[in-house]
DNA sequence: GTTATGACTATGG
DNA sequence: GCCATAGCCATAA
């Protein structure tokens, strides 16, 4: 049985795995939509353009690990209360910070060392 | 129904 | 490692 509006039910899916993402954590685009199945990353974007007021965004990042212009100052100041593991060039770490929800039962940091 | 747009991603040079 | 181009998905006009 379809539903009237599968667009809400999909911004309360997009909301949900944000808002399950842990501090000092992070996900890309791409990630989230492939969480959920559906989608892709810029239906994600979209989400956080509309409802990004209610939700933790900065923990939303792009695949490099940075985000637009006008974004990146507001989410560094983010990444320093939260601890978020940042590179010297101001990126986030993704291989450091990155958040799978399947993974959360292993610790995904401990075989990530030099 | 077609066109344009967007907080993106992957690939090639 | 960075820059440029092509591709993808859904919404809005």
């Amino acid at each position: 049985m379809p539903e009237g509006d599968a667009r809400v039910d999909y911004v309360e899916a997009v909301l949900a795995v944000i808002d399950d993402i842990p501090p000092a954590r992070v996900m890309t685009y791409g990630l989230i939509a492939d969480v959920l199945g559906a989608g892709g990353p810029r239906q994600v974007a979209a989400v956080l353009s509309r409802e990004g007021g209610s939700v933790a965004w900065w923990r939303v990042i792009r695949a490099d690990g940075t985000l637009p212009e006008s974004l990146r100052a507001e989410a560094r100041v983010h990444y320093l209360e939260e601890g978020t593991p940042l590179r010297a060039d101001g990126r986030v770490d993704l291989r450091a910070a990155v958040w799978i929800p399947a993974a959360s039962l292993s610790d995904p940091s401990a075989g990530i060392g030099p």
